[in-house]
DNA sequence: CGCGAGCTTGATGCCGATCAATGCATGTGG
DNA sequence: CCACATGCATTGATCGGCATCAAGCTCGCG
């Protein structure tokens, strides 16, 4: 329970619920390379996202009126920002492709990712509390995001039950998923952060129709180390020491799983094998 | 900006919202005993928290509608549970009077503190994404909750703007809230995690009319270790090293802060004053 | 080819954990 | 009222995990 929820994202968790029929979006892959890209003007009604994003558990005529709300797309190419703390907030975002990270920062420099966020997941909803948003998401793939304008959408689940409860539902789970990471940060040693970030991911990647054990990673050491609040040399260290002992092959971001259940186990003990 | 935002609870960041008025509220003292119970059936229109809590910034008649919504109370005893991990969600729940922790478990029995929640702060928004509650709130002194029964509070807000948009910068600011937790975990040390906790304990307190340089903690130094990702040892320690250094006096529980502008300093520097 | 960003690996040191003893406040029962 | 138990806090001594500092290494790219 803890591994399937340490990480999730705003949309992830949708995973663990009856609603998970990710299998149905693209075949098992040795490579997470973005999903195709639909020619033009794909509806959330058609959209092979829809069982992972906020569509989830909607009706047929609930969902053409998402369509109607969701018109606009916006590219975002590797290494730009779809949002920067302080930014007026307008509009939450889908990740349609690619795939992102958000960090928050403090007065003296200091900053910290929050979350990795991938197809299907959403973005900006910081942004509700202040009308502003209070940190940076930045592309780390050239990505592919909807718009969805936060006024239309208040407005909408007026009108729709179903999308109302949708959505608090999706906002629940990025609180719920926030205590599992303030769990980690807390409490877990490298090793147990480092496994229970790796399966985060690859169930993730898993749901949108990816291999279970093999993964490309799309950040780097250091942000992997400051997601969970370790330097990147230990995040090297640990990977290294995983692969010494027969739990993963790494060769620089290719990651390959071999042994699942062993971290498993790691995150699951609270002191090693005793 | 930090120190305001690190560990405010579902709704405590209001206090930095132009909804301010805490100092209406009550007189400062002291001492933070609890605010006087009223007598009986008091409605949210007529309540003395109505500026920190959920009817912030609604109007006349959309208050009315929420006295019909808020009818029942709980009181639950010190060291009782108001909810448990795995509980059915029905219900929110605003605190009267009291204070309370929230905390999460890991299957291997690790359990981290995710929050201390105080008069007019929400309880529960963890439940929404299940219908079962993924944490347990447990009152840290006999405490007084209004029971907000969730069902009823969607179907309010899809008919009332104000308490919609109210709900959901709630939620929104209760993200907001865990991402600085989140930056404190992953990045602060001993000394800037405690300072911190205790600049945002103090404000809260006398945004509901407290003194803001004497207080009284209402948990453990093991329950402040467990939200801070510190040991109670450590915990112990750095009260004393504060206190030596003449920013704080510490008599047990009760605190009494001296230097506040070192405490803040303390925050908001990388690494000591260089 | 050579540069640079990112990754790995080693040596060392420090912060906070751990283990252990003592102190202090409150409560209970003889 | 005192003796004792109990829960919580303080303080000291020691240890260990991760940070820090410092080289090299790898790979992609102009």
């Amino acid at each position: 329970m803890f591994t399937t929820q340490t990480t999730s994202t705003a949309s992830d968790s949708a995973l663990s619920e009856s609603s998970c029929r990710g299998q149905t979006i693209m075949r098992g892959m040795s490579t997470n390379a973005p999903i195709k890209i639909e020619p033009f003007k794909v509806a959330c009604s058609s959209c092979n996202l829809r069982e992972l994003c906020l569509p989830v558990g909607l009706s047929k005529s609930n969902l053409d009126q998402l369509d109607n709300l969701v018109a606009t797309r916006r590219t975002v190419s590797r290494g730009d920002t779809l949002f920067r703390t302080g930014d007026s907030f307008q509009s939450l975002y889908a990740v349609r492709t690619g795939f992102f990270k958000t960090c928050v920062s403090s007065e003296d420099g200091r900053d910290q990712v929050t979350g990795f966020q991938m197809a299907g997941e959403l973005l900006g909803l910081d942004g509700i509390s202040n009308d502003r948003h209070s940190c940076d998401a930045v592309a780390l793939e050239d990505s592919q995001v909807c718009v969805i304008p936060y006024e239309q959408l208040e407005e909408l689940s007026r009108e729709f039950t179903d999308l109302q409860h949708q959505f608090h539902k999706i906002m629940s789970r990025e609180i719920v998923r926030d205590h599992g990471v303030m769990l980690l940060l807390g409490s877990m040693r490298a090793e147990e952060r480092l496994a229970a970030f790796l399966l985060n991911l690859t169930q993730r990647l898993q749901a949108r129709g990816f291999s279970a054990s093999s993964l490309v990673l799309r950040m780097t050491r250091e942000e992997i180390g400051s997601y969970l609040g370790l330097k990147l040399e230990t995040v090297s260290r640990t990977f290294s020491r995983f692969q010494d002992e027969g739990l993963l092959e790494v060769k620089q971001r290719q990651i390959t799983i071999l042994d699942q259940s062993g971290l498993e186990r790691l995150v699951n003990s609270s002191n090693g094998a005793c």
